[in-house]
DNA sequence: CCACGATCCTGCTAGC
DNA sequence: TGCTAGCAGGATCGTG
């Protein structure tokens, strides 16, 4: 699934295809839930004539800024995915928005599950309080212990459901908030204020580090391919060392990996490794005498 | 304000 | 071999 790395790593290569060209085009299927306050017959006119002019990330939105500061904003949800293709390929069956450029080439957003979604937003300002009413800071930019804590320390939420949380730190999924909790020991649910100040200092140091070396391997394309392949890697250069590997020996101690699941999403933990010791840790900050 | 479950959606897998 | 039930989860919304 795509998260921050797989985002950014999806961003880096459609810079790379330089789209410079004029947008001549855009088609897509109408009734369909991943056009958000917009369609494609809306988009046509926004569109038509516009260049992109630069390609960012925020969180695990792709934002494409166009020549006169409108900017189409895509989320990949679980399934999206963007491909560049020239004239003569064929597009793949789940295709749900195509912009042609003056230059032959095109960018198809597919998304079999359609939990995607297209924004567009005529004006920056807009665009910018949409992304501030959904995103707290981005997971990849250092962060102090003492920033961490004080965003997570006075909630009584599992450390889990904070992480990914993209009000709170924008980025984290499903899988690498796994990878960070397993990194550094702590139980997926421990609430947010039973972890202690030593683990804040551990995770604040994990989440950029776990997030940046996924970055710098390409992101992580499938969990089950990385699952099939990890037989024939050493356990230190395994992209994953938790997340889907229930019953698998944990690379620390050896012990099988549980599966558990908190708010519906599946968590997965080295039982050994991430002991639930947060009922034995003392009082819990309650975030009114914080100093 | 905070927490949490339900909901959307369909490809894939396990099980019969 | 072919069918079906259940799983997967990011973001949003409603309820307590």
């Amino acid at each position: 699934m795509p998260e921050l790395p797989e985002v950014e790593v999806t961003a880096e290569n459609l810079r790379r295809a330089e789209l410079r060209a004029p947008i001549v085009a855009v088609d897509g299927q109408l009734p369909c839930r991943v056009f958000y306050a917009c369609s494609p017959r809306t988009l046509a006119d926004d569109l038509i004539g516009r260049c992109i002019r630069a390609i960012s990330r925020r969180g695990k939105y792709l934002l494409f800024d166009l020549d006169d500061g409108s900017t189409l904003l895509m989320h990949r949800g679980m399934t999206g995915s963007l491909r560049v293709r020239d004239g003569t390929a064929a597009p793949d069956r789940y295709v749900r928005l195509t912009l042609s450029f003056a230059d032959g080439r095109s960018l198809d957003f597919s998304d079999p599950r359609l939990f995607g979604r297209v924004v567009f937003f005529r004006r920056a300002i807009d665009r910018d309080r949409y992304l501030a009413e959904r995103l707290g800071r981005d997971a990849l930019a250092p962060i102090s212990a003492t920033e961490l804590r004080a965003l997570f320390g006075t909630r009584r939420r599992p450390i889990k459901l904070l992480l990914i949380d993209q009000h709170l730190l924008a980025g984290i999924g499903n899988l690498y908030a796994d990878e960070a909790l397993w990194s550094v020991r702590i139980h997926p649910a421990t609430p947010g204020n039973r972890v202690s100040d030593s683990q804040y200092a551990a995770l604040a140091t994990a989440i950029p580090a776990i997030l940046q070396a996924s970055l710098q391997r390409g992101g992580t394309t499938s969990a089950r391919e990385h699952l099939a392949a990890e037989a024939s890697l050493p356990p230190d250069q395994r992209p994953l060392q938790v997340y889907g590997r229930v019953g698998r020996p944990c690379p620390r101690c050896g012990t099988p990996i549980a599966r558990t699941v908190l708010s519906g999403r599946g968590s997965y933990f080295c039982p050994t490794c991430q002991q639930p010791c947060w009922s034995s840790e003392g009082p819990p900050r309650t975030g009114h005498a914080e100093g």
